[in-house]
DNA sequence: GATGCCGGGTC
DNA sequence: GACCCGGCATC
């Protein structure tokens, strides 16, 4: 797992692989993760992605 | 208490 | 399909 998936952007890309989904393995723990909703917090959250705002998978930092 | 997410809900 | 929270796992 954790492979190196520098991609933070287009999840249009075949992100297969590459996701604890998919994959079946486990996520970072949240010591290190930061997506959208602690980088730019509750104060704005028109700047987190859409799944973000709807507590779904993060789409633009996919972990 | 908070992030991060699925399951479930509204329109 | 676009939109969102309750409750959970995890820290
Ligand atoms: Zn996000």
């Amino acid at each position: 797992e954790r492979l190196h998936q520098h991609q933070a952007q287009s999840p249009k890309s075949h992100l297969y692989s590459v996701s604890p989904k998919t994959t079946g393995f486990h996520k970072k723990p949240r010591s290190e993760v930061r997506k959208c909703r602690k980088v730019y917090g509750m104060e704005n959250r028109d700047q987190w992605c859409t799944q973000c705002k709807w507590k779904k998978a993060c789409s633009r930092f996919v972990d």
